[in-house]
DNA sequence: GATATTTAAGATAAAGGAGTCTGAAACCCA
DNA sequence: TGGGTTTCAGACTCCTTTATCTTAAATATC
């Protein structure tokens, strides 16, 4: 549904978003805790730096950091960095011509899961995952 | 978000539904409609007949039918033949050893979404989409 | 029965994602 | 200034998915 990509950029935030502060976090440290390889979550990483989400410093005391505060990202910022915008849009049938104009049979019945998948992925930020819900 | 495959074998089934009758369909007759490659879609629909979800018939007048009728096909069990059970299930933070017991930050955020995707196509049949929704 | 038609099955090729490796660049610290 | 640390960039490998090709098997029609 995500890619691994995504995946691990997404727990990779997640975790500076869980920091102390926001100081720099050295990589190694992140895919050693998240259990994830170290070159592999690099070049995603250096994907959302790229893209402005995070800042990254290198040397001794360096790594990457979030760019902005927690609660001003959110999940849909981070898995449109790295999977692209096209994920949960578009007819789920594939079918040619569907939409809105003309949409197919399972267009009415999905749309309104569709808009749900969205809003929650738009509507979250790091900051709502890093506090317990019920505050 | 599904795959090609499973796509495909969508958009066949659903045209296989939307006939007069339960005669056999060329499989050419589906690919060229639809516009989708004749070889791939053979192969997806091999693995429909081989799970008993359609019925084939080999040489002049042959093709492929739906095995039982539209209404009691449900799209899940299309997804299922040809994806694997896994497309909507566990953690979409792929989190270790995030489940009822041990829940993610997201998890309670995410698991109405996710029920209601497996729901919607648990209780979509191809008779469902091939009548008008306010019949 | 002969032939044309259609699916079945397996091998094979192309493409993309996942993951690794190496060298370079930047930076801190002594 | 020198050395160790860390990210950056690119090339490279591996695996899965997608797609094609070829041959065999089954069947209707003549």
């Amino acid at each position: 549904m995500l890619s691994r990509s995504c995946i691990y950029g997404l727990q990779a935030v997640l975790y500076l978003a869980a920091q102390e502060g926001n100081r720099y976090v050295p990589i190694r440290q992140i895919s050693d805790d998240l259990g994830l390889s170290h070159p592999f979550l690099t070049k995603v990483l250096q994907q959302l730096t790229r893209k402005g989400l995070m800042r990254s410093l290198k040397g001794p005391r360096g790594g990457v950091a979030l760019a902005k505060p927690p609660e001003a990202v959110t999940l849909k910022a981070i898995i449109e960095a790295i999977d692209g915008p096209t994920r949960f849009e578009g007819c789920i049938l594939g079918i040619r011509g569907c939409g809105p104009d003309n949409p197919c049979a399972f267009h009415a019945r999905w749309q309104p899961v569709q808009d749900e998948i969205q809003a929650i992925f738009s509507e979250t930020s790091l900051l709502d995952l890093t506090t317990p819900m019920d505050a």
